[in-house]
DNA sequence: CTCTTGGGGC
């Protein structure tokens, strides 16, 4: 076997697929798990046997990628496109099922490298013999930014062959263009088209949001024909990320009493954040309540997880205990757990914090960097110092975790509100470079304006003024320092240095 | 064998 596959080189292999990982694979590999897929020679053997077998086992596992990855591979060693086989019309499935498996799983540009090594290497699908699917896969798989040249051209392609009045192949590039946020070609592509899907209106309506035009995709929302609840959820979540909830709720009613469309688990998981940014606990049960009516909350881990972070942001945290105890904890998963504890968090309630942590990892759950950042949190607020700082040392040491700005930023103000402004401005210091920043060094500065520390306080504001000029706020921090140890001329002269760079800080109003 | 919405902190 190995002999028959010195015919072909690897360094052959290389430059047809552009990615190691294909050429890697030895045709042992293959045989020994698909005792089907035997490597032809290719002179003895000249019609590789089977491209059905092929196409079904993408079919029958789309998401698994060594299958794919060895479909792929068996292609280009068998040459299976190469000959001039019978079944032309199966061969094009496997050619469109390789680009749909790829442009859907984690890289999707090996769908591209896939479509050029056809169309490169004198295999018979040269582009007149492609068809709709073709190309609709192709520009879902350069969705990405990456992919701009290649779409392009792709675009070109489908005007060159016909395709470009075909609602699907239309659909794929509209999303393309969309994915990219060349929202004017999008538009481009969507008024030219002569018939139009309800997933076509939802796709421009996605594109629309994402780049922030939610009143625009209001407007094509409202022209619609018909809406899907997808649509109404599309315009909800466009609202709630807006920082609209009340608007969001608006349309959630109008969904239900004027469509007479009923919600899905998306739909209230896209309402959920909203009513946590009005913090209504009365809106909350009620959601709570349409939850359990329908069923979501005992289905589906995601409703449950986002209950309870939403009755924790409404300041109910007696419901948070409620769902820690009545949830079996086999069905709780590391965002259940990282939700209820940094409910506690935000509620100042460090001992439960910490509880719930050891009970996760009684649980048999890993903690990861989200987990760590809420339990550093509750360590903050709950003034846990040396518990704090003994989780950071377990997150790097035990559990091999890179911390990011927020968890040097917690210990940083854990340190801080403590009053060990010496370990706090140690921390800051020896924060990698790459990842410190100016709200950082604030937070300390903040510490050390409570504390009425002036050594520190200089030392801070200078590095502070070094990363970012021109917040007023460090100055009036530093002032206020040394206001509070009576040094007022100094405080008087940073003010006037306060005046003279027209550095200001904007009054604060309180609606409370 | 087409395309759309998706759970965790600040």
């Amino acid at each position: 076997m190995v002999s028959k596959m010195s015919l072909l080189k690897p360094k052959h292999l290389f430059s047809l697929t552009g990615f190691v990982t294909v050429a890697t694979i030895s045709s042992t590999t293959i045989s020994h798990r698909f005792p089907c897929l035997e490597i032809p020679a290719p002179s003895s053997s000249p019609k590789p046997k089977h491209p059905q077998h092929l196409l079904s086992l993408l079919l029958k596992h789309p998401s698994q990628p060594q299958i794919l990855q060895q479909v792929h591979c068996y292609i280009i060693t068998s040459g299976l496109f190469h000959y001039p086989f019978h079944d032309t019309s199966t061969c094009l499935l496997l050619l469109n099922n390789v680009i749909r498996c790829y442009s859907r799983g984690p890289s999707p540009q090996l769908a591209l490298h896939f479509f050029r090594y056809t169309q490169h290497s004198h295999t018979f699908f040269t582009y007149p013999s492609l068809d709709t699917f073709s190309f609709a896969f192709l520009s879902h798989a350069s969705a990405n930014p990456n992919c701009t040249r290649f779409g392009t051209q792709l675009h070109a392609l489908v005007f060159k062959v016909g395709f470009q009045f075909h609602m699907y192949v239309q659909t794929g590039l509209l999303q393309m263009y969309s994915s990219w946020g060349l929202l004017v070609e999008a538009a481009q592509v969507f008024y030219q088209m002569l018939c139009k899907s309800l997933v076509t209106w939802n796709v421009f309506i996605t594109g629309l949001i994402r780049w922030g035009e939610v009143e625009l995709a209001l407007s094509v929302f409202n022209q619609m024909p018909s809406r899907s609840v997808v649509s109404w959820t599309l315009v909800i979540d466009g609202y709630t990320r807006r920082n609209q909830p009340m608007k969001a709720l608006t349309l959630f009613r109008e969904m239900i009493q004027v469509d007479g469309i009923e919600p899905t688990q998306v739909t209230l998981l896209t309402i959920f954040p909203a009513i946590a940014n009005i913090g209504c606990i009365k809106i909350c049960q009620s959601a709570h309540g349409y939850a359990e009516k329908r069923g979501f909350n005992s289905s589906d881990i995601r409703i449950t997880n986002a209950l309870i972070d939403l009755y924790a942001k409404c300041g109910c945290i007696a419901s948070v205990n409620r769902f820690l105890q009545e949830l079996p904890d086999q069905r709780k998963n590391l965002v259940s757990w990282t939700s209820a504890i940094s409910g506690f968090a935000m509620n100042g309630m460090g001992r439960e914090a910490l509880e719930t942590f050891e009970n996760m990892e009684k649980a048999g759950l890993s903690p990861n960097r989200v987990t760590f950042l809420s339990v550093l949190s509750a360590c903050s607020h709950g003034g846990l110092v040396q518990e704090g700082l003994d989780f950071f040392v377990k997150m790097v040491k035990d559990c091999k975790l890179v911390p990011d700005i927020k968890h040097y930023g917690c210990v940083i103000d854990m340190l801080g509100r403590a009053g060990r402004l010496e370990e706090a401005e140690k921390v800051a210091s020896q924060v990698p470079h790459e990842v410190a920043n100016a709200v950082m060094w604030r937070t300390l500065l903040g510490a050390c304006s409570v504390h009425n520390n002036v050594d520190i306080g200089q030392r801070v504001i200078r590095k502070v003024l070094e990363m970012e000029r021109g917040h007023g706020g460090d100055y009036v921090l530093m002032s206020n320092i040394l206001v509070g140890v009576e040094r007022f001329k100094d405080a008087q002269r940073l003010r006037d240095m306060i005046d003279k760079r027209i550095a200001f800080k904007l009054p604060g109003y309180s609606i409370v």
